[in-house]
DNA sequence: GCCAACGTTGGC
DNA sequence: GCCAACGTTGGC
């Protein structure tokens, strides 16, 4: 049997976690773009692998009161080479990696804008199941994972631009 | 600070 | 290849 696969273009949908106290939303904003390095979990990384330029990411705000999306990013590059796995002296360090077989990948994001208010956790667990959206699954430690359309679009429902 | 969830490591 | 021990994440 043969199936037609139509290859459309079409934007696809992540969320991305990270620690205020260690990068937060603000930091992007200041930065304008950053590669977004020392992710250590291979679903992660196969993730990481498969975004494409174009793809849309919520920035989510972990291990902080109260945790939730906090804003939007874009996908500038893609397979990226994470350099903190070659660096000894970082927390990052792979000794396994080489320049020519690293083993880490990751993609450049710049900043699109930093919601008015936080959709916090506790907002998604009230509007997503965990099939739905993974990071409201309890227990959920994944770093980076894909958005469904449906639910991306619902989330910028919720979330009009700062100022 | 506690602890549930869960990924990783390493002995066998 | 199993699985107990261990370490980390991250909500609360």
């Amino acid at each position: 049997m043969h199936l037609i696969v139509r290859v459309k273009d079409r934007v696809n949908y992540w969320l991305m976690k990270s620690e205020p106290e260690v990068y937060g939303i603000g930091n992007l904003e200041r930065d304008r773009t950053t590669i977004w390095d020392g992710v250590r979990n291979y679903q992660a990384r196969n993730f990481l692998k498969s975004m494409q330029v174009g793809d849309v990411a919520f920035f989510y705000h972990s291990n902080t009161n109260p945790p939730g999306i906090v804003g939007l990013m874009q996908i500038v590059a893609a397979q990226v080479v994470d350099p903190s796995q070659f660096d000894p002296d970082g927390d990052y360090y792979d000794p396994k990696s080489t320049p020519t077989a690293p083993r880490w990948h990751t993609v450049k994001v710049e900043f699109v804008r930093t919601f008015s208010n936080v959709i916090t956790l506790a907002t998604l667990r009230d509007r997503f199941t965990p099939a739905e959206l993974l990071v409201v699954k309890q227990g959920n430690r994944l770093s980076v994972m894909p958005i469904l359309d449906r639910v991306a679009e619902e989330i910028l429902e919720l979330s009009p631009a700062k100022g």
